[in-house]
Parts: structure tokens; C-alpha cells; sequence
DNA sequence: CATGAATGAGTGTTCATTCAT
DNA sequence: AATGAATGAACACTCATTCAT
């Protein structure tokens, strides 16, 4: 009764790399029409499959963006995590969790984009706590960071410290909307130009 | 809790005066859920008055967004056109031109929401083609801006135009998904604060 | 308080005269799109007046084809009760039928016309009751005619006398769908016509 | 009253067969109570299905009778064009084209109905313009039967070719409204002694 | 007489979900 | 694993009807 042949040898894409595959194709539809405006069928479509057929690897629709966020989620916060626990100064820390939050983009682009978009309706649901509580973490990460760079003199002492924490997570995230893997600029180098103008401003120097 | 009032002076709540009390119900459940998951009976509902109602006043909800975003570019667009024609050099272009926005975000913080939010996926209809030209009208503004300036020596020579272009777009409109009126600071005060970020950088000066 | 002006000198469209332009209206309508699929705002944009002030000229949508059909019910069982009253043979009592028949199509074209497309389904209402009763009085009068008609040798005595009823019936009504008055042809010469070819046939005489 | 037989050989009611089996019940229902009085909720209810459950058959109720109609007319055009193409003298087609109509009033009665009582209405929406054309060409065929008939002095020379036309088309068709297959008379013999008072006419032969 | 705004039941349609095969 | 057919709740929208003005 078990549909379970053989253990893991076969082909690449077994169980878990099937659902790998579904998920990245749910993620980009997600991402391009919208969470409540895609259809389970539109998805099923994508993956060529009939609509049905989507259940016997999920659950739910809601638990196909659930997976999507999390796995993002966990792999975002194991490598914020790994900057703050490296004990770095505080500008350079800053400069890292940019830099990672870019590359997670072009890991991740649909879920970010996803996550940008949707995660306010969705965290009502009870499913979704976790991503209140990330946005609060975020929050936390940031204004830490910001209070201590102003100590140790690497940001200006004048800095609106709710209101540049703001700025910089939702830039950072924002840049899912336009971003192409593969596009003129790599993830690193958007980071780096983006690290340029926000922490020098665009005027031009004054002497 | 009565839709009809009779104090503030007569007919100001007449005809017209409806038609926009239920645009502005309408923009706040839109921004709040999101245009696909709302329903038009929970407009309605917000409203005071049943679902088919709705439709003395309006053609379809589509027709609601419809009208909710148009009058929003209507209004942004004559602003800026005022600034756009008033010839300021470009970096006080910029600053006006922010200015303007967070003002918008002010006065239309619902639709902004909305517009920032749905106006990719809206404008694949027919009918609202204008939120695409509207987009590439901004794009052509702020990298016309951009470049005068940096022919001005108003800003670096050394900008990436298209990335910073994004930036600022990105950066000003999602103001409006944490942005309320009669908060901690006015619209005004905001923009000050965001164009000194933008200019002068947040890293403390290097002397 | 009463709306009621002066008594009945006035102009010659008052109380009743505005009614029966209504109803004139009404019937056009329902003749051109159906009864169940004419709205009542459509029939009152067709009178210049706004959907809710039908309600003070009748009850509703019922009652409006139901003043329609008893209406002409009433004005043709008139005529034909005069001619069934003035012993005529059964030949000439058949052609004065069919010719009060296609006078009452002149009359009452667009209440024929509803007639034969919606009588069926309204009669299934209480307040038709009256509509099934005309089917079988239409009925019992054909046969009556028709079985005469033999008896006097009048008619070919191998009729079917319940199939040519039912041709007689037809064909006279569904004249109404393409009648136009003040066509190329009057009402009483298309009679005459129609008379001629149930009469003597329409293949060329034997010799 | 199960949706499913196994009896009648196997895989008879599979896939096509289902959707035939929804097309005639919903002819049925159309032709009792008039295709916009009735509800896609009747139709299923007449099938044993839910409303929605439609939906997996057929895009929308306008489809439906799309093909109830379409399919009728391709039958009937397809023996019409075989009599047409045959050689025979004008009256041997005029009793071949009547006999034809009966066999098809006898096979595809609800639809006969309602091509009989919607068409004026559907033939306005731009998916039905086949059945505006169909009445055309129904019109030149009858006329020019009926012409060389008279040329062939097989019908009488007073003919009023236009009249005739249209009481020939309706006679028949309307015979839909009553005929019950199974009846007292068969399809071939309604024909038979329609054709005899037609060409013969009712009255009794003069000596 | 007529308007303008609303009601509320109902309509066609969509869609997440189920389940026997 | 996937299909095909169905479910049933919900949705956008319509429309006959009401009623204060």
C-alpha cells in the first residue's frame, strides 16, 4: 500500500527533490501573480500536473507558502546568525547582513519577494506566527546594530535610529522586486554599491 | 455610525461626497487585505451597508481600485509636474520632488499601499495600462533628475543612475506600508529626515 | 397631500393614460427580449423614469405582464365570442376567426408576442391560472369549428382534427414574431392570403 | 437516479458519453422553462450534480446552449444538404425538407425548442451569429424551393412566396412545442399529413 | 409622480479540496 | 504518483423591490 519503492539510490529526483521542484515552481507564481490571486490549478499548471494532484505532496495551499517562507526564514537567520556571532564592529556587521541579505535574495528571489508581499496578510493566520516574529527579530537586529555603531562613532551620532532601521530593511528587501539572477550585476556587487550610497549618501563630496 | 451626517455644513455629504466616503472605506480595506483577498461585501461591511449596495455606486470593485488609484496619480503627477516645471536646480528637484512624495504618502497613504502593492499584477487589465506608464513616466523622471545632478556636481559622479533610481522609487513609496498620519512625525519632517540619509550617508563624517 | 390634480379635464395622458403608455412600453420590451430576461430598469429607461418609480404605477414585474396578457385576452375573447354568437356556418365562422386573429396581432402585436413565448412558463403561477384556460378554450373552439366544418362538408372529412388544430393555433399566433404594422402587407389581407393557402392548399389545382 | 451505468457495454458512458448526457438534460430544462429562467442550479439538480460541478464540463451556461444549439443545427444542415444535393424536382424537395424537419424536431426535440424560442435573443451576443445565419439560409432555401416550384408548375402561380416561406418555417418548427416521441403519431406520419393539408389544403374538394 | 439610496435573495462562476481509480 | 470527477463554500454581481424625501 505504501508507494514508497526502493530506499534512496534511484534517480536524483526522488520524494524530496520532487517536492523541491514543486515548491520552487509554486514560489515563482506566488511571487509573479500573488499569493490569494494564484490558483492551486495555476501552480499545478506550472508544474504540469492536474490540480488534484498537488495534494497528494501538500497539504494545503497554505502550507505550500508555509514551507516556502520557512525554508527561506531558517536559512536567512543561520546566516544573520553566523555574522553575529563572529564579533564583528558594528559597521562591519552592518556591511555584512547587507551583503548576506542580497545573497539571499538570489537565492531565494521568489520567497523574498513573497515574504515582502505577503507576510502582513498571512502573519493573521495562526500558522504564521513565526514570521511576526521574525519581523520583530529583524527589528531588534537592526536597531542594535545601528545603536551600537552610533557608540562606537561609526554612524552619525544624529541618526533616526526607528526610522533608518526601516530604510534599510525594506531597501534591502525591496530590491527582490526588480532583482534577475544572472542580470548586470551580481548580488555581492549590487550589495557593495548599495553599502556605497547608503552609508556615504549620493551628494557629492563637499571640501 | 450613520452614513448620513448633517453638521458639517449641508450638502457636503451629497452625491460626490458618498461616492468618496466609500473610496476612502474601500482604499483602507484594500491596503489592509490586499486587493485579491478582499471581498466586496467586506467593503460594504466597513461601509455600514450590504454587499449589493456597493453597486449603485460603482460598476465592480475593479472599478473601485480603478478609481482609487487614478485619483491618487492625478494628484501626484500634478504635484510634480508643478515642481518638474518651476526650474530648480537638480538637486532641489530632488529634495521637492521627495518632499511631494512623502506629502502624498499623507494625504493618499491607503492608495499608495495599494498602488505600491497591486499595480504590477492590476496592470497586466486592459483597463489600467496607465499604472505601467505611470511607472516608466517615474523611471524617465528620476534618472533625468539623476543625471542633470550629477552634471550639476550636485551629486557623485560615481552613481549608478538605474540602481539608485530603484532605490529612491522603492524607498520613498514603501514609506507608506508603516507610515501614519499624526504619528511621532509629520510627512515633512520625515522627508527631511530621509533626504539627509540619502545625502549625506548615515556613516558618521570622516574628518 | 394627495397628488391628485384638478379632476379629469386635463390633458388627455392623465391617471390612466400614463398607465397604458407604460404597459404599451413594457410589453414592447418583453416582446423584444423576453420576459425573464427583461429587467424592470430596463423598462423603465424605455419609459424615461428611474427603476424604483414603476412601484407607484404597479405592484411589480408580475402584475405588469399580467395587465399586459389579460389585457388582449380579454379585447380578443370579445371579438371572438361576437363571431362564435352570430351562427355562421363553420367555413365562414373559421375564416372570421383567423381574420379577428390576425386583426388582434395588428392591435396587440407585442403582447402576442409574449403571449406565445412566455405563456407556457408563467402559466405555471397562480395568478395565470387564466392563461391555461384560454389554451383550452382556444382549443375546444378549434375542434368545435373544425369537427362543424366535416359535419357540413365543409372541410375534407380525413382531417386530423387535433393536428390541425394545433396548426391552426400556431401558425396564426407565431405570425406575430415577424408582423410589423404598416408593413407591406395589411392586417386583413395577410388573413385573406393565410386563408387561401390552409383553404385550396398550395400545390397547383389537378385537372 | 446513480450517474454511473455499467450496463449498456463498458465504457459507453465515459468521458464524451457524460458530457452528452449533460447537454440533453440541459436541453431539457431549457426547453421547459426558457434558457434564462433557468438556473445552472436545475440544471444540476437534473443531472444529480451540484451547481459548480458544471464547471468541470463546460466553461460557462452560455456554452451549453452553445452546443445543444450548434449540434442541432449541424445534424439538421448535414441531411437538409444530402436532400438538397439529390437532383429532385421542387415539390419531391419540399416534402423531403418537411419530412427532414419532423426527423429532426423527433431527435433533438429540447433543442428544436429552444432554437425555436431563444434565438432571437441569443443571436445578438457575437458568439451566436451562426444561428442569425442559419435563419438566412433556411429563408433562400425555402424561397427557392418554393420558386421553382411555381416555375415547374408544381405549386399554384398566386403564390406569395414571402408568406409561404415563413409559415412553412414556423409550422414546422413549432410542432416541437407539442410533439412527444412516442406519441400517437411518428415523426414520418405527422409529416405525411402535414404535407397532405399543406399542398392539398383542408377544404373539401369541389365538385 | 418621481428620485436616490438601499435591501436581500439569488445568479453564474470560481476554487481549494476530496477521493475512488 | 497522478487522474478525473465531484463537492461545497464563497465570491462578484444582478435585480425586484422598498421607502424616505
Amino acid at each position: 500500500m505504501s508507494p514508497r519503492r526502493r530506499d534512496d539510490g534511484g534517480t536524483a529526483a526522488t520524494r524530496a527533490g520532487r517536492r523541491t521542484e514543486l515548491l520552487a515552481t509554486a514560489a515563482e507564481v506566488f511571487a509573479a501573480r500573488g499569493y490569494a490571486a494564484t490558483t492551486v490549478r495555476e501552480i499545478a499548471d506550472a508544474a504540469g500536473i492536474l490540480g488534484g494532484s498537488l495534494y497528494y505532496h501538500f497539504d494545503s495551499k497554505e502550507s505550500i507558502v508555509d514551507e516556502i517562507l520557512s525554508t527561506f526564514l531558517d536559512d536567512l537567520w543561520a546566516r544573520y546568525d553566523e555574522v553575529l556571532g563572529s564579533g564583528l564592529g558594528a559597521r562591519e556587521t552592518m556591511e555584512s547582513l547587507v551583503i548576506e541579505s542580497f545573497r539571499a535574495i538570489d537565492r531565494h528571489r521568489a520567497a523574498v519577494v513573497i515574504y515582502q508581499n505577503e507576510s502582513r496578510h498571512l502573519s493573521e493566520g495562526e500558522r504564521f506566527t513565526y514570521l511576526g516574529e521574525s519581523w520583530d527579530r529583524f527589528e531588534r537586529m537592526w536597531r542594535e546594530v545601528l545603536d551600537r555603531g552610533i557608540k562606537e562613532h561609526a554612524f552619525r551620532s544624529d541618526l533616526d535610529v526607528p526610522l533608518v532601521h526601516r530604510f534599510l530593511r525594506d531597501t534591502v528587501w525591496v530590491a527582490a522586486s526588480w532583482y534577475r539572477p544572472g542580470g548586470r550585476l551580481a548580488a555581492d556587487e549590487i550589495a557593495r554599491r548599495y553599502l556605497t550610497m547608503v552609508l556615504e549618501g549620493i551628494q557629492a563630496p563637499q571640501e
